[in-house]
DNA sequence: CCATTGTTTTGAACAACGTTCAATTACATG
DNA sequence: CATGTAATTGAACGTTGTTCAAAACAATGG
């Protein structure tokens, strides 16, 4: 048939995206299945695969808002006045955020993406944005050090913090110690800011 | 049929662990399934599942062994006298270990176990085991310190070290920063060592 | 040496998965 | 209203993990 009257190509697109980050939301990625999607949007499985190479394609697309809510989360809690108190405020900010969209985060960073697949370009860009505002941070601490120093710092932490809270959103931090995320988090940003001091 | 004449007991649950081990190793665990690996010890799907629970007991066996192995290691590296090298020689020690064995730490650490399947006490054991090792070496460091404070500096470098080499594993460090995972293993070393001095 | 017993092994079957593509259908245009 | 175009369909293919009645083998007792 020629396209169904009830939606244009855009805003299928949209529903698509839309209502597979609903499931994702409320089944995790693992339950998240292209028949199981089609099912929900009225469409037969098979019109998926005219909108998106795949499913894989379906997840990026929503992987896209989830960064981008932390972005604005990010950039909603941005100081004019950066200093080390802000790093606390950021990590509070990523593990809350982290924590209240579990299954959504667990599709960005634990999702199988097939090999030959490329890295998209606006994932690192996004996470660069993320990470600039930390470097922020770190410049005002000591404002002495040159910047590749700050961004040193900053990528450091945030790997380190972004870790360590997909160990806890895999369930797999207990087996490593018996604290919280939240308290793990701060001792990191103690730890990092610590170092970065006493260079 | 009864029993086959070819194997006891004991020697087909050897087996097939060992296959599926093989089989990690050479195409990772997620090529890993059951109908392959019957087909590979010769014997019908079906055995398979009169021996183990389901596949996830076979990868939970492996992983087994591969958790032993990386304590060996561990093991073999021990200093009698430890010190603040000594995190720098564990830290290289475990990379190169990760780096290793790529595929069996993937199904140690990325396979999605089921949602009610415990995390067995062994495993626990084990991570502790080597957790201990570092702990000797932090309470070298500063003896005036309470052994509570090493083991908690213990614990957190190995999470860092640990969920950030994850992160390599799964080729995804390289969103974060244009760095070796031995450049930033041994940073992270550093940091937390500077950090517990600094206390 | 054979029949019975008790297990172990088998493999077809089930439900689900991602994906493909010929056939169909609905819409826009002439 | 006929024709053409393009979106949609859904059966089909080859996977997957898992189950279970049936079959097959080894040990046992006579």
């Amino acid at each position: 048939m020629a396209r169904r009257a009830d939606h244009t190509r855009e805003e299928l697109v949209e529903l698509i995206i839309d209502s597979a980050q609903k499931m994702i939301v409320e089944l995790g990625v693992e339950k998240f299945s292209a028949r199981a999607l089609s099912k929900k949007i009225g469409y037969a499985p098979g019109t998926l695969y005219h909108h998106f190479e795949d499913l894989d394609a379906i997840v990026t697309a929503v992987n896209v808002k989830t960064l981008s809510g932390l972005a604005a989360s990010f950039a909603k809690a941005r100081d004019a006045e950066p200093n080390a108190n802000t790093l606390h405020v950021y990590a509070d900010v990523f593990i809350s955020y982290v924590r209240n969209h579990k299954h959504l985060w667990n599709a960005l960073f634990e999702f199988k993406r097939s090999e030959d697949s490329e890295v998209p370009d606006w994932y690192v860009a996004k996470i660069d944005g993320l990470i600039q505002i930390l470097t922020d941070c770190f410049v005002a601490i000591r404002k002495d050090l040159p910047i590749e120093e700050a961004q040193r710092a900053s990528r450091l932490l945030f790997a380190s913090v972004h870790s360590v809270s997909s160990l806890e959103n895999s369930g797999r931090l207990e087996l490593i110690m018996n604290r919280s995320i939240d308290d793990v988090a701060h001792e990191l940003v103690d730890i990092h800011i610590s170092a970065y001091q006493a260079r």
